[in-house]
RNA sequence: GUGGAUGUAGCUCAGGGGUAGAGCGCCUGACUGUGGAUCAGGAGGUCGUGGGUUCAAAUCCCAUCAUCCACCCCA
């Protein structure tokens, strides 16, 4: 008796089959394009790191997330990544002579041991596009182009770029005049303006045991409202007096001009003094993207790290970067049916039908010319029924089917059937690659 | 990590202590040169997994795993 492991993959990972990955490879395929156009380069580094380059970067509870991936008999103690700006920290420090500023992107999966939903996964990917070595405010602006650029390309209309500074936070705890130890309940309550409210983050400050005058200043600052300038003006009349949020303030302001002169639209992006950001290496200025429907929490996340460096080197480097989630991205696309039509089911163009056993050379030769063309062929391997090779390609969503048998042989042209209209024509043998070439351009521009 | 819901055919789901149903899909034929229709036949399920209660469990109980939702956190 033959037992069987059930086949399953573990928690919060999946398989993903061609028809998705076809999704993905698009998605992914616009975000370099972007990345390129501005000057970033490509950059790969392990899946896995020594541990000790990966622990103290992130903060108490991320750390818990992180995967150990020792073998047996390893000597290394070993973790997978959970990011990639620290290992491109790790790069950094790794090679100084790398000219300087060094803009790099990477496309790869990163691990997290998290309570897997809808959008989050234990394995999924990161894009990033960061820059080291400039502590200009036009590389955190090009940043924000960067999303910009990439989610209107992709075709999102309604999304919101939250831009903060962590300096800025800094100065409002100063305000706030409470103790060191109760600023991180203090920024997570804040943090949660948008979901909960005035009124919710008001309850979870008193939970917090934070005084009821200071509560009441907070609150006055939470509720401005208004344009990018607005709101940064309207701040440094209330916290001109810290040093730090004054900073961060004038960050802001530089970063909000070189927006303009970029031509990012206004309605894409605004200073939310209440957007916090877990991860605690931190420094400048800060941004997430939320799309409003369907609620999936942010879908790109980043910010400015000057520090991060300084822990691998003595020769520290600014940096700032941007990551995208694809996984969140292509769930929105999906449900809101964003992918353009000739993002097909299906690599394949062109089903190459073979007729019966005596016309099996002439069509391999044929799918021969038509792959020469350029054009993605396939040919069926079983000689026989065309009722059966239509519904293969039917059910496969290739676009075009060509019909080689004895009558077209006979007058040297070939049935070139449409699936999607039914239409079906004879053409001869030296004019079907283009033929099919031109209809598919049709079909793009449609 | 905490709390809750769900888990029956490929898909969507119904049922409910006496060893399984529908719709859609799939396969075959009517249709020996053409896929979305019709008709006729057919295949496919250890009722998530493991234990317990019972003469009997898919149905009740426990555990476990997976998915979803909220919290936490985040891409």
């Amino acid at each position: 008796m033959a037992t069987f492991i059930k086949p399953r993959v573990p928690r919060g990972m999946r398989d993903i089959l061609p028809e998705q990955m076809i999704r993905r490879q698009y998605v992914i395929n616009v975000i370099r394009d972007v990345f390129e156009e501005f000057g970033f380069e490509p950059l790969q580094t392990p899946a896995l790191e020594l541990s000790e380059v990966l622990t103290g970067k992130y903060g108490p509870d991320a750390e818990k997330l992180i995967y150990q991936a020792g073998h047996t008999g390893g000597k290394e103690d070993i973790s997978m990544r959970y990011d990639l700006s620290v290992p491109l920290c790790r790069v950094i420090a790794m090679y100084p002579q790398l000219p300087k500023p060094f803009k790099r992107y990477q496309i790869d999966p990163v691990w997290r041991a998290e309570r897997p939903q809808k959008g989050r996964y234990r394995q999924f990917f990161q894009c990033d596009a960061d820059t080291v070595g400039s502590d200009s405010m036009l590389a955190d602006a090009e940043n924000v182009n960067l999303i910009y650029q990439v989610l209107s390309r992709l075709g999102f209309k309604q999304f919101e770029i939250n831009i903060n500074d962590r300096k800025l936070i800094t100065g409002i705890g100063q305000f706030a005049g409470v103790p060191t130890e109760q600023l991180g309940g203090l920024y997570r309550s804040i943090d949660k303006l948008d979901k909960i409210g005035l009124d919710g983050v008001t309850a979870e400050l008193r939970e917090n045991e934070i005084p009821e005058d200071v509560i009441e200043k907070l609150l006055a600052l939470l509720q401005v409202e208004g344009d990018a300038l607005t709101v940064l003006n309207e701040m440094k009349q209330q916290l001109g007096d810290f040093e730090t949020a004054s900073e961060g303030i004038a960050d802001l302001e530089e970063l909000i001009g070189y927006l303009t002169t970029l031509g990012v639209p206004e309605e894409c992006y605004r200073v939310n003094v209440a957007m916090v950001r877990g991860l605690e290496y931190y420094t400048g200025p800060i941004y997430e993207t939320v799309v409003e429907e369907p609620k999936i929490g942010s879908i790109t996340g980043g910010g400015r790290y000057d520090e991060l460096i300084g822990s691998f080197s003595k020769q520290s480097f600014p940096a700032t970067g941007t990551s995208f989630g694809i996984e969140r991205i292509i769930d929105v696309m999906e449900e809101f049916n964003m992918f353009p039509t000739t993002v097909g089911k299906t690599v394949t163009q062109v089903l190459m039908t073979v007729f019966d056993d005596d016309l099996m050379e002439e069509s391999l030769k044929l799918a021969t010319t038509l792959r020469q063309g350029g054009l993605r062929t396939e040919v069926y391997f079983r000689p026989g029924k065309i009722s059966t090779q239509m519904k293969y390609a039917d059910a496969k969503g290739i676009p075009y089917a060509v019909i080689l048998g004895s009558d077209e042989l006979a007058s040297g042209t070939a049935a070139v059937r449409d699936l999607a209209t039914r239409e079906q024509e004879n053409v001869p043998l030296d004019k079907i690659v283009d033929h099919i070439n031109q209809r598919l351009d049709n079909d793009e521009i449609k």
